[in-house]
DNA sequence: TTGTATGCGTTATCAT
DNA sequence: ATGATAACGCATACAA
């Protein structure tokens, strides 16, 4: 069943078919409801991919990220396809883990695939160096490239981000100044975003007199074979650093610190107090439940896909960077 | 850039520059050489419309789930974009929420856009009714349709599923084994699977020979204001049961329980014992850790994938249900 | 091994 | 308001 068929059932041409199914004006009201019924009778559906190859579209944005099954990104995977498909544009998913090789042939794939711009979600896509990113710029000559929560700065790409270093400052601060001051800082990421948390951490430090030393930092490197949590709460029993306060830049982590300081029979937070960041539900599992920032994901996602139709629909009006506050969410592992 | 551009530039037709890209065996080294390198060159691309529109296949699966951001959901997703970009299959993603005419158009939809197959994640697709159905056995007559964890008998409807039944029978039987008497089941969905653990759970009293009473029962509503593991909290402190053990359908519903439990001063697992089910990474945030069911998710995704290449190479050799078994995860909320 | 010609189903342009 | 027809870019049957 294609357009043709419709034409000879209705005795349109064509083009009178194609001008009713595109809601064109220039079709009488009789015509245009004779040729609906026949196409509702039918059950006809345009072929896409014929569209596609006139217009040069389908209406599809690509999503690339590193590992969807991440809270983080799962969850923003969800709000950008409610955002989406409300303005009826499919989105093609596409994780590409962290390998700089496995990204870029990865993005020449999606952008194989035409689609009407790309997604790219989290910061790990923000590399070391500019050249490293290069592929990026270069996809985003020949469409619009959003990123969520880092910056990139190149013609046609657009970020859409949480300060993440002032939150971080922030709950820092906030924790140093009930009367802390050994601080440890745990994380697990290079990434863009997780460089600023740690510029966040130290300008707190800064702000609060405190002299910042290399042996506040506990990396907890990933390995696929266990939990962040797991590892985090090895990493403290390995290294045993003195501390009383704990900064996490990730909700799982933080959870995995509390573990352990449990495990050594510290009280929370009298002895020692503890931060995630992300509130995830996995804040609300703890015990006690973990203060965390609530980086105000489901914000960045709207913004992110209203600025794509802003740019689909008017090229001037879209700025190349939107940055948006986030929000500390107190609970029981701080005071 | 098109194919004819990389025709005039190699000075080969059209025809021998279309079958370099394809593979085709009937092209001398030399020329394939000659023209891979024009290709590379000019960093051509074949257009993927012009390609549907031949082939009138555009190697993409639609994938429909209720709500991405589920951890358990947002693992499958993982999975089978893992296994299916593996194939060279691209997947486009619909979330469609619980609401059975939102379902029927995203269907609609997904099969407009021409996709290879659909695969349905999560039990919710299983409806009351037979006729609820009866879209996706339409969809089914069009292109393979895969539900995973759920049954459902239709023409070209495969299913693969972990035995939710009997693993909810063993854990509810292991707990019941170690001499507790007063179960709660506490769940929150009424999904096919959500049927089956239930059964499952009446299956484990009757085999225990305990009798069973509606009062063991504690659904909790879902409300998006709040989260699962809080609404489970809430509704034991409304209904306040007697118990001596709580079985959950889902992990965050225990991790409610168990929170609760220590907020009225039960020790864990001494005067309660509790168990989840999904064995996801809020077991390891919970203290004491939750005992719980791995069902499987990535061998069940893994296998839902490969069935598929099956049945796109060789029609014959995919059984209409592929069932695996699941395995108790024991943790400390158990003896 | 290579080339020619045609179909795939739309949309858009230009007539009428 | 409607119709005829040319793109769109590829794969492939058939011819050479």
């Amino acid at each position: 069943m294609n357009i043709y068929d419709i034409s000879k059932i209705t005795g349109f041409s064509t083009a009178t078919v194609s001008r009713v199914i595109n809601g064109s004006s220039n079709v009488s009201e009789k015509t245009r409801e004779k040729v609906l019924a026949v196409i509702e009778e039918y059950g006809y559906t345009p072929n896409v991919f014929a569209r596609g190859l006139g217009l040069n579209t389908m209406k599809t944005i690509g999503i690339m990220c590193t590992d969807s099954s991440d809270r983080y990104i799962a969850q923003a995977v969800y709000y950008l396809e409610e955002n989406l498909r409300e303005q009826n544009y499919d989105l093609i998913l596409c994780c590409t883990g962290h390998d700089i090789h496995v990204k870029q042939k990865q993005m020449k794939l999606i952008m194989s695939k035409r689609v009407d711009a790309v997604i790219l979600v989290g910061s790990s896509y923000v590399e070391e160096t500019e050249e490293m990113c290069s592929y990026i710029a270069e996809a985003a000559r020949s469409v619009p490239v959003m990123l969520i929560n880092g910056i990139l700065n190149a013609p046609n790409v657009f970020c859409t981000l949480c300060d993440d270093r002032s939150a971080m400052h922030d709950i820092t601060r906030y924790t140093l100044s009930t009367g802390r001051s050994r601080p440890v800082y745990i994380y697990n990421s290079h990434s863009y975003s997780s460089k600023q948390k740690l510029a966040g951490f130290r300008d707190a430090l800064d702000a609060c007199g405190i002299a910042y030393s290399d042996d506040m930092l506990l990396y907890v490197p990933s390995d696929p074979s266990h939990s962040l949590l797991y590892g985090a709460k090895k990493a403290l029993e390995e290294r045993r650093p003195v501390f009383d306060c704990v900064i996490a830049s990730e909700d799982l982590l933080a959870a995995g610190a509390l573990k352990y300081a449990k495990a050594q029979g510290m009280r929370i937070p009298e002895d020692v107090s503890i931060t995630g960041f992300n509130d995830s539900d996995i804040c609300e599992c703890c015990d006690p439940e973990l203060t965390s920032v609530d980086n105000k994901l489901e914000t960045l996602c709207t913004q992110c896909v209203s600025s794509l139709m802003t740019l689909f629909s008017d090229r001037s009006a879209v700025p190349a960077q939107t940055v948006f506050t986030a929000e500390i969410k107190k609970r029981d592992t701080t005071f």
